[in-house]
Parts: C-alpha cells; structure tokens; sequence
DNA sequence: CGACGGCAGTAACCTGGGTTACAAAGAGCT
DNA sequence: AGCTCTTTGTAACCCAGGTTACTGCCGTCG
C-alpha cells in the first residue's frame, strides 16, 4: 500500500503523513459496479482514490437517477467527508464505475490531521473546492443544456474517466445515469451516428470523433 | 461590531476568536440588490452574515440565471472560500435580497485560523456541508421537479429568508430566478391564485396558504 | 434446434413549458 | 385629464423530449 500511497499522494503530502496514513488506512480493491454508500447509510471513513473511477448519484423519492460527477486517481469524496463531519446519513450513492482501489481512512483521523497537517486541511479544502465545481457543472448541464449536448457530455466523460473510448454500457443504463428515457437516448445516439460521431454496437458503442 | 459578532456567532466561537474577527474585520451594510460578487470577480475576503439574506445566482455564457441557494444569518459562502483558497476567479454571483449587515474577513486569517481554531474548522466545514446540501436540494428540484412544484418551493424559500410573506418580486424577476419564462411564471402564478394559495397584486404577491 | 429474455430501432402520440403577440390595467408625470 | 412605461393576463402556436407500443435482433440455455 505505501508504495500506492507515495505514487499518488507523495506529492502533496508530508512523508510523516503518508506514514500515519499507511498505518491507519484500510487498502480495499473492488470490481466494477461495488456499491461503496447508499443512501441514508452512516459513513465512517473516507475514500482515498488510488486507481479506477467512481460514480456518484443522486436519486429523489421516485427513485429516479441523477450522475453527479465522477471520482478519479487522487480524488476523495466530499460529500462523503461532509456526511461524516455533520454524522448525518449519506444524500447520495456511490458505485464504482471501473475496478477501484483505494484506502479508506476512519473519520477520527481526519479530523485529527486537519489540525496537524497543513497539507492535509489545504487537501480537504481544495476537494470541497472541485467537488462544488463539479455539482455547478452538473447544474449548468442540466439547467441550461438540451440532451443531446448533455448526453456528448456524458460521453466524454465517460471515455474519460475509463481511459476507454468504447463505452460500455446498454441505453437503459445511459438513460439512468441523464435522468431521461431509453427511447430519447436510442434517438440521439443513432443521430450521433449518422453524423459519423460514434459506432453502435449490442452493449457498447465506440468514439469516433466528440 | 463586537455586540452583533457575540449574538450570531458567541455560541460557536471561541472569546478569542471573537476578538480576532473583531480586529481584523470589516463590518458592512449593504441595501437590498446590492452585488457583493459578480461572476469572474477575484475575491479577497470572506464574509460572515449577521443580518439579512444574499441570494447565490449561477449564469451561462449566454447570460441565462439561476438561483442557487440563499444564505442568512450565521452563514458564510463556501464557493467564495473555495474561489479564495484556490485564488480563482468566482464561479457565482452574490446580491443582496434583504438590506444585509455582515463582517468581511480577510482570506488570509481565514488560513490562519484553521490551524488555529478548532471552532473556526468546524465552521468552515460545516459551512461547506450546508452548501453542498443546498446545492443538491438545487438539482433535485430542477432535475425531479416540474416547474409548478419549483415555483413553490421558490416562493415558501423566499418568504422564509426575508421572514415576510408577501413576496416583492415581479413575475419577470421570478421567471429570472428560476430560468423561465414570465409567461410561463404568469400562468402558475394565476393557478395557484386560483387555489386560493396566493394572492396576486403588481408588483407583489401575498402567500395565503402553501 | 427452438424458445425466451434482454436490447435496440422506430413510429405515433402527448404534454410541459417556451415563444410570440396583443390587450388591458396600474402608476407615475406633466 | 392625458401620456407613457411597466406589469400582468391570455390566447395561439411550437418543440424537445417523455410515453406507449410493436418489431426484429442477438445470445444463452435447455
């Protein structure tokens, strides 16, 4: 684990922080589709990203779907951290979205740190930081983009963080993730596809030109 | 200044700290519409609300609005820490929906007093939990809601942060509020009207029974 | 092999809400 | 009072995208 740890988080953190952090921290690999927290769970530790993707979802009483954002290498969760501060129940769910490792470190510690490290409160302060700009990302997308530009955006971020420029996924599971119907994402992508943008395929479809 | 800083914020804060904020801050009042933030503003000083309300607006590139969230007395805005902290420019933009009296504190303290402060650190933590909540409760309504229920949901906000319920607003300023129409905010307005929920005069409304 | 279940393509239809246009009702000004 | 500007009410129309329904396709399993 150290050497994961020194790989991802060498450049940020204290080597004297690394260690407290190989010593307390759990490593954990997971398969993709491993539901991390769902909602109205009690979260007790934080998530360290070390390789893979997760996704994070929001869902309303219906049980409709949201994507949030995705998590990548070097990123933590901060709405997780915000959950275990407030010890309130989780508002969102988290599955991995690739095969995911990572080292989970208890809440204690982290409050701990956030008074000993001035490394560690500016690595919390600035996960805040993008996981808002993230969520104002995520409303521009939904507040001011049609579906088409949304489900591009999707796209993209999806072969993004999968290192993958073949998406795998069914159009059901796209339509999930954008909150919209199989039918309207079976539409668009075939118009993606006649503009020469994408391939389909049974389960996949590939990235031509985004 | 001391006075307004022990009664909002005495039951938080250290006397220490109470007394640096006090030093180095920089107590303000503003009237109603008055613009702390404009999108890609840099911001150098955090602010802490004694009295009032700022409503917290997003735009796009086409200059199209959406309210956010509102912040009151006792609140602080996480997306100008997080802009302050990483010394970006503003991703939002802040004005005044009541005459409001606040405390600006320097960025700089702010870092500060995270070392410090025990009570300062859980503040600002949990000042970016709140936000982040409010931002999801953002997304669900506009991803989940139709427009009717967010039109409520709007007005029962509004009534609650200005502790007024009778709403002074024109339906051309909601409609901005909540990225629509004036058309579109008419029609609801005269439904709801027609239920015997509001009351409808120019210039403002009167909210009888949500 | 045939049957069955999940997936994708497509057509027909519906609806929320955005757009345009115009009239009428305050409200301030001279 | 008359004039003008802002705000509101309403009708007619349009469109993105949600819904329903049915088809053919592939893959798997008995």
């Amino acid at each position: 684990m150290l050497k994961e740890l020194k790989d991802n988080y060498g450049y940020i953190f204290e080597d004297e922080l690394i260690a407290e952090i190989n010593q307390v921290g759990t490593f954990k690999e997971v398969p993709e589709g491993f539901k991390f927290i769902e909602i109205g769970d009690y979260v007790k530790s934080m998530p360290l990203l070390v390789s893979g993707a997760i996704k994070i979802l929001r869902e309303d009483e219906n049980g409709d779907e949201l994507l949030l954002y995705f998590l990548e290498r070097g990123d933590t969760c901060a709405m997780t951290m915000a959950c275990c501060i407030g010890h309130k129940k989780s508002e969102i769910r988290a599955v991995a979205e690739t095969p995911t490792k990572l080292v989970m470190i208890p809440i204690r510690k982290m409050e701990e740190w956030m008074a000993k490290y001035p490394s560690w409160r500016s690595f919390v302060l600035e996960s805040y930081q993008s996981r808002m700009n993230e969520m104002l990302e995520t409303i521009d997308s939904i507040a001011f983009m049609k579906m088409d530009q949304r489900l591009l955006r999707y796209l993209r971020d999806k072969a993004k963080v999968t290192g993958d420029d073949t998406i795998h996924a069914t159009h059901q599971q796209i339509a999930y993730d954008l909150h919209t119907s199989r039918v309207v994402v079976s539409r668009l992508l075939k118009a993606l596809e006649k503009e020469g943008k994408i391939e389909l395929h049974r389960n996949h479809l590939k990235i031509i030109d985004l």
